[in-house]
DNA sequence: AACTTGACAGCAG
DNA sequence: GCTGCTGCCAAGT
């Protein structure tokens, strides 16, 4: 069972449209949090119970899984993925491209308009799809 | 309960 | 651009 902490951060994973990315800090802006959780929010996405693995992608719905490879790092750098284990990376790299994001010298490219944020919890507005 | 570690961010040099 | 430092955290030892 996924900590309250955890859910939250998955919540949000799951809103991540298909061919858009966010960060870690955003992630963590979006809870109301500051300082180090940028890096609890990637704790919380290493135990992410539902990866976007063939065995668990489900056909048609969109956002069944929690795709974690939509998550990098607030200057554009890839991140991490999986336990770091050798290759983990090479995954979310790969899955990003099935998105046409495309990752350069451990950059994403055109991050700036590929880039999604999260509602902030000040802000009541919900029109954060389209940013 | 203290201390360490980590899929991080922002700001100063 | 880069490197180094500190930061309203959460889990694991």
């Amino acid at each position: 069972m996924p900590s309250p902490f955890d859910a939250a951060v998955y919540a949000i994973v799951r809103r991540i449209p298909r061919g858009r990315v966010t960060t870690y800090g955003d992630i963590a802006k979006a809870l109301g949090r500051r300082g180090h959780t940028a890096r609890a929010v990637g704790s919380a996405l290493r135990r992410n119970p539902d990866p976007d693995s063939p065995k668990t992608r489900r056909r048609g719905g969109p956002s069944a899984v929690t795709p974690c490879h939509r998550v990098v790092r607030a200057n554009g750098a890839i991140g991490g993925y999986g336990g770091g284990f050798e290759g983990g990376i090479a995954r979310k790299i790969a899955l990003l491209a099935r998105e046409d994001i495309r990752v350069r010298a451990d950059r994403v490219e055109r991050f700036k308009s590929v880039r999604w944020q999260p509602a902030h919890p000040s802000t009541r507005r919900q029109r954060e799809d389209s940013l």
